[in-house]
DNA sequence: TCCTTTAGTATCGAGTCGATACTGTCTCAT
DNA sequence: ATGAGACAGTATCGACTCGATACTAAAGGA
């Protein structure tokens, strides 16, 4: 039992945070993934990515997914290009919603703190999460931006490209969330 | 939507704490409980002061505990002095699990880092816990020698004594989590 | 003594979650 | 082209969480 004081602290905070996301008659797992659906780029908002983004089994998935489109949040359709698919898609309601979103609380307290100490826990939580991610092999899940595959001013019209998916890039997709991300080497 | 860094950064590190928290047969609350009850003194040991700290309803943790009681990992007893209350108490097996406590996983990143960086990520973890208290009348959970009530020396056997309670304290009790701890102003 | 507070349990309904089994759809090697 | 296997999702089950509500029993006060 060694027990650093970060330990204890960060298995309260997750509790406390879990706790705040029973608002607005939504689950702390939905929160999630109406967060995730809300910053995720179009290749990657689709039942197979939130399942890695969430890391739980995509049978939960399927059920997370199944409560909130029964609540109006999202909508499912079709994937283009393959029928396997299904595309999901936050609705007008679940944008909406995203204003009474319960990790505001987090923000706030955040925008409470001193600015050096605020960019001190987001570079020791960033080692921290890195440090957790390589112990079991999981992803990053970063920014477009941020990915390896990632180069700037390939076509006329958009100013990004990604070379993996081979496809055109605007500004504001660049700064959104792939399940493909690889962070730079 | 300001949402700083390390607000992504928590939501994502609670998930992962919160995956890994299935291990052993137990589900993240059981191991949040019986955690609870390892580090907690003699009067915090009950389902109330439980439901306190962690934040739920005590209908909850009466059936959380009766999980834990049917899996042989905490013990029952009418509570001393009052007829109506239950006290709970680690059964040796529940001991020994404790050793498989996925948030070892936790204290090993932490191991991982820099020394400096763990203890700047400690107070910045420490200042964000008493915003976010402060933000919602939650109590800290602080151990009995960091509270108002904690005075040194009261009685020739034991080295501390409570104040509130009336009752001398053992060196290993002085250590403990209490319901009634009152950071001192 | 009655009346209220307090500690805990019982039960319900919605949801999470892993596990397992299933239906389509795509892909590729033959 | 076609048949095998990989892949994207869904369906269902059982154990559990969790808020809400209603309940029992003991304690304590006026």
């Amino acid at each position: 039992m060694s027990d650093f004081a970060a330990t204890a602290l960060l298995e309260r905070l997750s509790r406390v945070i879990h706790n705040d996301a029973h608002a607005s008659g939504l689950k702390p797992t939905q929160w999630e993934a109406l967060r995730f659906l809300a910053r995720a780029n179009r290749v990657s908002r689709s039942p197979g990515a939130l399942t890695g983004f969430l890391g739980v089994t995509k049978g939960t998935v399927s059920q997370t997914l199944q409560a909130l489109e029964r609540k109006g949040l999202i909508e499912k359709t079709t994937a283009d290009g393959d029928r396997r698919g299904v595309k999901l898609d936050l609705t007008p309601a679940g944008r909406t919603l995203l204003a009474d979103d319960p990790l505001t609380d987090l923000d706030a307290s955040l925008a409470a703190m001193p600015p050096e100490a605020r960019d001190q826990l987001s570079t020791s939580l960033e080692r921290l999460m890195t440090e957790m991610l390589a112990r079991r092999g999981g992803r990053a899940f970063g920014a477009c931006r941020t990915c390896r595959h990632f180069t700037r001013g390939h076509r006329e019209g958009a100013p990004y490209f990604c070379a993996l998916l081979r496809a055109p890039l605007s500004r504001e997709e660049s700064e959104q969330i792939c399940i493909e991300q690889e962070t730079t080497a």
